[in-house]
DNA sequence: GGGCCTATTGTCCTTGAGGGCAACGTCAGG
DNA sequence: CCTGACGTTGCCCTCAAGGACAATAGGCCC
């Protein structure tokens, strides 16, 4: 199921679409298609990830409300625009909103398998480190609301005494609870729980009521 | 000198340049302006950074070419492109090449004024946090060769013993170098350290011949 | 040659981190 | 009422990190 990504047609003109279709097809890419952003949008909770070739010029929704709808869902699969009569700030207005690209209808086949390519080039990276942090985040939300708050401080670089003042409790417990956030994010080291807290963002938020150390 | 960031015009017509620079002059920013690449080129040494509002149509380099030879020259500043005759294909690969916006001539001044807030607002953002990752770096700059492996080593959470074997040496003298490290890179623990490396991407580097921990 | 920096290393001692073992109290569910 | 997860803590022991004090050796500049 989850094999090659999948490229999503968006577009009202059928025929055009069909003709789309057929073409990606036989150069060997998966494709689905749909008549209007609309009909993309129920749909897309069961959809295959991958990019979207989407039409500017649609009754209804049209291709930049489909995108500032997805970016509002966080659904962030890479778009390439293709319209009939495109104007410049259009096209601005979409790439700065992060469209891989926009194609002018006729769109050249090389051009559009070369921009499906980048896009999905894009998607893959995208996916591979959004994975990576999701699994990091993943972990660290399997921490008790006590771990976490030693987590927080010990990534701070503060001694299991201080923490133990500032939490109100002794430093054995602190042991106890930095034993559990060690394991329950499957490090070794403690340079890996701080490499943690950097790449999730832990380390950039305010550090909750912070005593500076005397 | 280095006040208020500068506006620096570059436009081959220069009527249009003096009224450019007149406007913006009334309304408060301080400007500069050139009347090719070229020359702006010849000048960006000593120049105030700011941003550029870059004309698109220019005999010899127009605006797309300086665009590329400033990110040649890391100069990322950020660009608002003016053009008389845009088109599409042009403004994509302006805005993709990281333009903060695409002005169609005439340029509306509310319009102008508005690109050129939200380009100056971007510059600031970007230059604080470059302004920081490069006094990370500079601080990174002043260890010697030897406490740049020992940092490299301890960061990926290696103890001192491992770290002394695989440098070829003793223990007492990775404390040492460790020791300097820490008081070079101005941080009282060890989790700032591993911090600093993962925002100035040293974590990111692969491991130099790194031997798994038995 | 003398002075200074970098790299190196040793010994001794202190402190911080971490684990083993054991135990207690609370609170939500079953 | 029993169980289990969570938070708690004491005692003791080991090991890693770090500082103090001291010393050696190679290079480089004057």
């Amino acid at each position: 199921m989850t094999g090659a990504p999948v490229i999503h047609i968006v577009d009202d003109d059928a025929s055009f679409r069909g003709a789309l279709s057929r073409l990606l097809e036989v150069s060997g890419y998966a494709v689905t298609d749909y008549g209007s952003a609309n009909c993309f949008l129920r749909s897309i909770e069961s959809a295959e990830p991958g990019c979207i070739l989407l039409d500017v010029n649609m009754p209804s929704v049209d291709g930049l409300q489909l995108q500032e709808e997805l970016a509002r869902l966080s659904m962030r699969w890479p778009i390439v625009f293709m319209s009939g009569r495109g104007d410049v700030p259009t096209s601005v207005r979409a790439i700065k909103a992060g469209a891989e690209d926009f194609l002018l209808k006729p769109v050249s086949k090389d051009a559009l398998l070369d921009a499906i390519d980048r896009a999905l080039a894009r998607f893959a990276a995208t996916r591979q480190q959004q994975d990576q942090i999701n699994s990091l985040r993943s972990l660290i939300a399997t921490l008790t609301p006590r771990e976490s708050e030693v987590f927080a401080l010990m990534v701070r670089g503060k001694m299991n005494k201080q923490i133990a003042f500032q939490l109100g409790t002794s430093e054995r417990t602190i042991k106890a609870h930095r034993h559990m956030v060690m394991e329950k994010l499957q490090v070794q080291s403690f340079a890996e729980a701080v490499s943690i807290a950097e790449k999730t963002g832990l380390l950039a938020s305010p550090a909750t009521g912070d005593v500076e150390n005397p």
